[in-house]
DNA sequence: ATGAAAGCGCTAACAC
DNA sequence: GTGTTAGCGCTTTCAT
């Protein structure tokens, strides 16, 4: 009666109850293989009685992989990176593996902690969408973890691993290229956070199409709920140059400006024709629907994992291949043109 | 050089490489009492130069606690989940421990599967929003895990185990009375798939406010997509009484039937008061901003998870007590009015 | 076709 | 304060 109550069953338990060797039953649990038909009868139905499950630690504990994958984001509940994470299960699940999810609130010192508690359950690799992707402790800790690592969303750019990411750079100057042929001349860039680098990369965008066009760059990066949306827009209407079109640059921005602008009966597109970085499901319901850019947002988690499994796979014979070209995958968007930037009619 | 390439460094080798025993790094890494200041130095040394992380694994097979609770939901990307998700792990994290989030899609078949899987990991709880929470397999599944569980959004009825759900019922009864007072006399009540436990409580709640009030009961639960709530709206408003508000029971619905009600011209609250269950982002940003029923989602959430850890924490002198009765939390809900129902100005 | 036994990395008696 | 050692539940040679 040492047995510690409440325990689930164990293989040799199994063995005992069937009256075999535990080899016999650990054949069984993983194949059937080598076994007589009689004996597996025998084994399954002690399986059954007793409702026995492998204990997933012991079989780690033998070194092989653990078929677990980890996913570090900043934000579970967030729409952008839950569907990625979604997207990024059903690979793991497709290759027998399971996903584990931690969030991060954008906060380093969670992002190391995250980073050591998957480094303990021995997950088979990682994908990351860091916080603040070039920070060296980071880096060094990813670097220890010898596993492969793939980077999703935001590139980790002093570290030796492929990125997954969505073309900012294009999607943005591409959008910004659009209101300008909407006849705008004063375009205004709108965002919150900017150290992130899909921000850099869209403003980066912004840039490049105004200069190109000869535009004024108006970009204001600091709204970050209703209230700062409502200063800075005030304060951009009463400017010497107040703006024909506003680019927004992330999903919130887009929101508190799309209720800003309604509140202050400004209305789209004109005076002012608006368009942001980021659908959202009710992009479309909103009058006037709002035009965005689409970002492939199943299409990053599950290419991420893919690219993860790929090097799982392959790590096994890697003393002999030269040292890989760092791969970044750069997934393009989309211009879904709805009415707020003067394309469809005004309803 | 037996040794697997590639593998991470045990605690035998700090030992080696501090140049003392195994129980000393154990003790170390487990708080460092009763150690010596110049020994837990040394290994403190050892441990970061060879970038020691703990097995998870190991710790787990001697048997104790793993750390690790499971929650198993529909969708992660779906919002009401996600968040319920978010918050659970905030607490698992407060608990020093991991939440392991597994998604099923609504299906019986993948939530045996994914019970099993968390079984294997040996987590020490588990959450789970039951896709069809009576089936018999689950149950009998469940049951033989001998670990505690927490039901969430939806009860398991026919198994002894606590549940965290919103006060369906009474939130639909006093939802539906808050449009009887705006004076409405036909009210219908838009859903999808009517089997789920929520949605029937709603029902419930629709049918006792209405018959009450000795008004008609006009339900109509294959709302799926645009297209269906089309249809249904269109008839709805041929048939002999017409209704003059409408009660949607779950997000999409909602989103759905506002959708259709502009594209038909028919505005809100006049004719037509909405009226819907479940918050969201947008709700108070479309035109007219959308009344709603609002669920506490992160209290399910956390409420469910600190549920779970309270059985933890008391569950091992359990011999002793009785059969604990079983608990059934029912979180209260808000009614956030808005435009739509006719609370407020019309604008 | 089947079993005995070693060992994965760690913790917890139990010695010293 | 510190080390020795026996397992935890499983897989895997190596015999038979």
């Amino acid at each position: 009666m040492k047995r510690k109550k409440n325990t689930l069953a164990t293989l040799s338990q199994v063995a005992r109850a069937a009256g075999v060797g535990t080899t016999t039953v650990s054949r069984v649990i993983n194949g059937g293989d080598r076994v007589s038909p009689e004996t597996l009868a025998k084994v399954n139905r002690a399986i059954e009685s007793l409702g026995y499950t492998p204990n997933h630690a012991a079989r780690v504990l033998k070194g092989d992989r653990t078929k677990t994958i980890g996913l570090i984001i900043p934000s579970i509940a967030d729409p952008f990176f839950s569907s990625c994470a979604e997207a990024a299960q059903a690979v793991a699940r497709a290759n027998d593996s399971l996903l584990i999810v931690v969030s991060t609130g954008n906060d380093l010192k969670n992002e190391l902690e995250n980073v050591n508690v998957l480094a303990g359950h021995r997950v088979d690799g990682l994908i990351i969408a860091a916080a603040n992707s070039q920070r060296q402790s980071l880096c060094r800790l990813l670097q220890s973890l010898r596993m492969p690592i793939v980077a999703i969303d935001r590139p980790i750019l002093n570290l030796n691993v492929p990125s997954v990411v969505a073309n900012n750079f294009l999607a943005a100057r591409s959008a910004v290229r659009h209101l300008i042929g909407h006849g705008r001349k004063n375009i205004g860039c709108l965002t919150g956070e900017s150290e992130l680098f899909t921000i850099q990369e869209r403003i980066r965008g912004y840039r490049a199409a105004t200069k190109q066009a000869g535009l004024r760059c108006i970009l204001e990066a600091s709204i970050h709920d209703y209230d700062s949306a409502f200063r800075c827009i005030e304060r951009l209407f009463q400017s010497k140059y107040p703006p024909d079109g506003l680019f927004t640059l992330k999903n919130s921005t887009t929101i508190f400006v799309f209720e800003v602008l309604q509140k202050l009966g400004i209305r789209m597109p004109d005076p002012i024709a608006l368009l942001g970085f980021d659908d959202f499901e009710l992009a479309s319901t909103v009058r006037p629907s709002i035009s965005v850019v689409r970002q492939p947002v199943q299409d990053l988690g599950r290419v991420a994992a893919e690219l993860l499994f790929e090097q799982l796979f392959k790590s096994e014979p890697r003393e002999g291949a030269g040292r890989q070209t760092i791969r970044t995958l750069t997934l393009e968007t989309e211009l879904i043109c709805r009415r707020s930037c003067g394309c469809l009619p005004s309803d």
